[in-house]
DNA sequence: TCGCTTTACTCAAACGGTTCAGGCACAATA
DNA sequence: TATTGTGCCTGAACCGTTTGAGTAAAGCGA
């Protein structure tokens, strides 16, 4: 710290002992609300730390506690996609009111490849740095699982549940919203449906693309399925296979806000009307799906309060008082104006393609 | 930890110091590329430190050092628009990449209310949690700035230049850029130009008013400036004011992505076609602005590499090795489909108003 | 061979909390 | 009155590092 500026000596546990007259150990008491002090010593105390505005020094806590007081949260997504997903956001302070109300800080890190995950367990396990963390987008056989249990350090799973590893996990069903999208489709008359599928190796990307086909083939419906890497450039190119095709879906169901804000973009462009000729139904609701024209029918979920759930079943894996997996509420439906019966004219206009069919 | 999980008791300095068969010094020196021991012993020690996967407990060397190797980051946006506007993801990931070279961890804290937003910050210096912040939407007549000097917090503000407080700034010229993008909408040949803006009490937001104002007079354009709340129902409702006056601008510059996105949808309802009728520019770029139809002119800052910058520049002020300001190179225009002489026809097509005022 | 420096280490005191085994004073009980 | 108990507080060890002072041995020039 050479040459930096001059900073006060912060004041320690030993000064505020000192102003009341009493030991460290009273004061240590004093601002755990241990017994073991008469009321009016205690009141004494907590004024002066007040008055001093003390706060206690959390790495000396930390070292005599063995708790670090911090949780972990690692995004292995490319900085781009991770930007524009909103998901993440809104899940970060969803696990920050949790953690907020507890003084558990929330250490966020962002890595290039998975290996690179796992070695920042390594490190912030080993450094005492975290008490636990969040693991996120799990994979099918995912590396990480083993390495978290091996190394003993506290973990919940955010998605599952999971096979092959006896981690606590949160999640929701997954299937039960899929078929509610389906029967929606199938009753405003399509027969036809596509699904815009994430990264393959997602556990809820593959989840939803098989509960969609079975519930489509249950309904006779005709399905196609193409994935993608959550980036808009793999959506548009998804989309435009689709609607190339000679007899192209009437409905289509993006596993992303982006990719279905894209695909509404590709679908217009290539003449096709939304939802005249074709209905666009997107995963994961954002302001952004409600700003476009027209508006995307969601798959609605309270994503903040999804992150809550997480950090307090976390804390509870931390203190060891776990208990099993957590279920959380399912997504539902928010039907707008990008989802019709195929085929259908809106408000006098009529599209290109419509007009096209209709001659 | 009652009930909890039974952990294995972790890896001391003490450990690798017995089993290399030195003092824990020793081994404190080797870890620390120190001199005073040779380079044998020292080898031998990195050795066995890396066969028994051993990494220096954080909070021990935290009290030893009176460090906390870690910086903090609050941010005060309501969730939901933080979630919506990309800046601070990628903001953070740039940030994330400075930190990350040096070990230091990256601390965020999400607050509904900006006193909150100060308590954090003395409970984080109180505490020892982090050696410096970052102050990101720096206001008029800011409280934070007195407060953080006060409390000798490190800290680096993203924003300014400041003129009421002597912390370091990083920033860059909005004024030069916003001169650029009025210009080319002069050259363009538009008239009457408006700007929906951010809140007037951010500095950026203020500075890029009166820029745009100046510029526009300096070029005998007309002008309309309303300012928003950064939602889209505020950005929303303002793009509607505009529009509905008899003599509507024919270029609206917005503040950011989502107004600009939002903008767009409200135009493109109200009957304007764009750009025929009105040209859109949006201040920062992200994947949204350019999925949309048609995709928008934005101005573009490498967001990643501003926050790397102001990283770099808050390691260095906690260093006390602090200079001053950093000057970060400023937004540059990129021209997309959505700006082009008012009144021009595209490929053809005409929109209604355009065809409306040629009779 | 002696004194002097240099090298390569050890030792122990911090850092600022938590925690537990006492100890002292005073009240309650036999 | 002697004993036991209880409430309130002290003292010191401890958590795992860093770091400056100390030291023994080796090297070296004269």
């Amino acid at each position: 710290m050479a040459g930096g500026p001059k900073r006060a000596r912060r004041v320690t546990i030993s000064d505020i002992a000192e102003r009341a007259g009493v030991s460290k150990g009273a004061v240590s008491y004093a601002l755990n609300d241990r017994p073991g002090l008469s009321d009016k010593t205690r009141k004494r105390i907590l004024e002066i730390a007040d008055e001093l505005s003390w706060y206690p020094n959390r790495a000396a806590r930390s070292l005599s506690a063995a708790r670090a007081d911090a949780c972990g949260l690692v995004l292995a997504r490319p900085a781009k996609t991770l930007a524009i997903e909103t998901f993440f956001m809104e899940f970060i302070a969803g696990v920050e009111s949790a953690l907020a109300r507890h003084s558990i800080a929330l250490t966020v890190q962002l890595v290039d490849e998975p290996q690179g995950e796992i070695d920042v367990y390594r490190r912030w396990w080993g450094e005492h740095r975290v008490d636990g963390v969040l693991l996120v987008d799990p994979r099918v056989a995912d590396p990480r699982f083993a390495e978290v249990e091996r190394l003993g350090l506290p973990a919940v799973v955010v998605g599952g549940p999971l096979k092959d590893s006896k981690l606590p996990a949160i999640w929701h069903d997954e299937a039960l919203t899929v078929v509610e999208v389906v029967r929606y489709l199938a009753a405003l008359g399509h027969e036809r449906v596509a699904r815009v599928a994430g990264l393959d190796t997602f556990l809820h990307s593959r989840a939803r693309s098989n509960a969609f086909r079975r519930a489509a083939r249950d309904l006779a419906l005709s399905v196609r399925i193409v994935s993608t890497d959550f980036t808009p450039e793999s959506g548009a190119l998804a989309t435009r296979q689709l609607l190339s095709d000679p007899k192209p879906p009437t409905a289509i169901v993006y596993d992303s806000a982006v990719l279905g804000v894209t695909g509404l973009g590709v679908a217009q462009q290539m003449g096709f009307s939304v939802p005249e000729d074709v209905s666009i139904v997107a995963w994961d609701d954002s302001l952004i799906c409600q700003v476009v024209h027209p508006p995307l029918t969601t798959v609605t979920r309270d994503i903040p309060a999804y992150g809550e759930a997480a950090a307090i079943r976390l804390l509870a894996e931390i203190e060891g008082r776990g208990k099993g997996d957590v279920e959380f509420n399912r997504g539902v439906l928010t039907p707008r104006a990008s989802t019709a019966p195929p085929g259908a004219t809106t408000g006098g206009r009529r599209s290109r393609r419509t007009a096209a069919r209709a001659r």
